[in-house]
DNA sequence: TTATTCGTTCAATCCGTATTGAACGAACCG
DNA sequence: CGGTTCGTTCAATACGGATTGAACGAATAA
């Protein structure tokens, strides 16, 4: 049956609102909601009926979930659908999230940075930039890397401290 | 004319692509990329031109960079056309973007979470939900606010950190 | 075996929002 | 004053990704 109490509306709404931020489904955000206030698991159908939304939803949504570590599958003894919950503890979401997520992301953008700059040398060798324009360049780019690498020495103490 | 430079180009495209994520236009990290790159302040129709984009967009563009603090408008003596540049402190504009977005989010999420338990407690008294019902979100939801608490309480000593 | 009950997948659709072209007003120029 | 050159605005469009319905395979039940 689709969710009554508008209380419990209200967050699985804000909840769902905050994904959408994030960059993740609506939906998402939804179940995790919903399964968050949910003292006993709950099978697809009854996230889809709940929720209003779709099973495909429900199945897709589900399996993000999964892989951020943010539901787990429950078994139930003589029940042959999946059951979900959610897992609770946010601080723990997040700092999974961060290595998971942020973190390649980081190393990535580093090493990207540096391809950039090595283009740029290439570049200026061809005369396809001017040497001052380059110079400009490096200069900006060198602070961009000195501010990653700062942000990637601070980040581990911020995921510390959740 | 448009940019010749393959590697300001990936760098421009990278940001862009980091705006995306971030729920910002793409456009607007274009924006910003050129103007990173770029030792002298440049028009709309630079920008426009440059990226390959409407004027339009470059006009809504700069005007987002302006409110975020990440460009500022220059004034060059003779010059009818508005030049502008980037901001080029990113520690700087996390910061004010801590302040000016994230904090406001924080605090309205905090006071939901409040008037949702008010809610749900208001559905308890007219027996809306089921007691076991209403202890378990209770308790969930007093977990929620302790985290929202502890982030709140951590947050500017990140922030002091960039 | 056949019939149900699940969960997943995928092409088609839908929806929110970024982007644009055209129209407009303001500021300058002749 | 007209005539340009700007920047902005806004309705229309384009686009990316979320959502769905239908088809499918696997697993159970009868």
């Amino acid at each position: 049956m689709a969710i009554r109490s508008k209380g419990k509306l209200q967050l699985i709404e804000a909840v769902g609102n905050l994904c959408r931020r994030l960059g993740l489904p609506r939906t998402v955000g939804q179940i995790y909601g919903l399964l968050y206030l949910s003292h006993q698991p709950l099978s697809l159908e009854e996230i889809a009926e709940g929720l209003g939304i779709s099973k495909a939803s429900a199945s897709t949504g589900t399996r993000q979930l999964l892989a951020l570590g943010a539901a787990k599958k429950v078994w139930v003894p003589g029940n042959r659908r999946d059951l979900f919950e959610a897992v609770p503890e946010i601080g723990a979401l997040l700092r999974n999230a961060y290595w998971e997520i942020v973190k390649p992301y980081l190393d990535a953008a580093q090493h990207r940075v540096e391809q950039v700059v090595a283009h740029l040398e290439a570049e200026r060798d061809q005369a396809l930039i001017g040497p001052e324009d380059f110079a400009f360049c490096q200069k900006r780019l060198e602070a961009l890397a000195r501010f990653q690498k700062n942000f990637q020495s601070v980040a581990p103490l911020i995921e510390k401290l959740l």
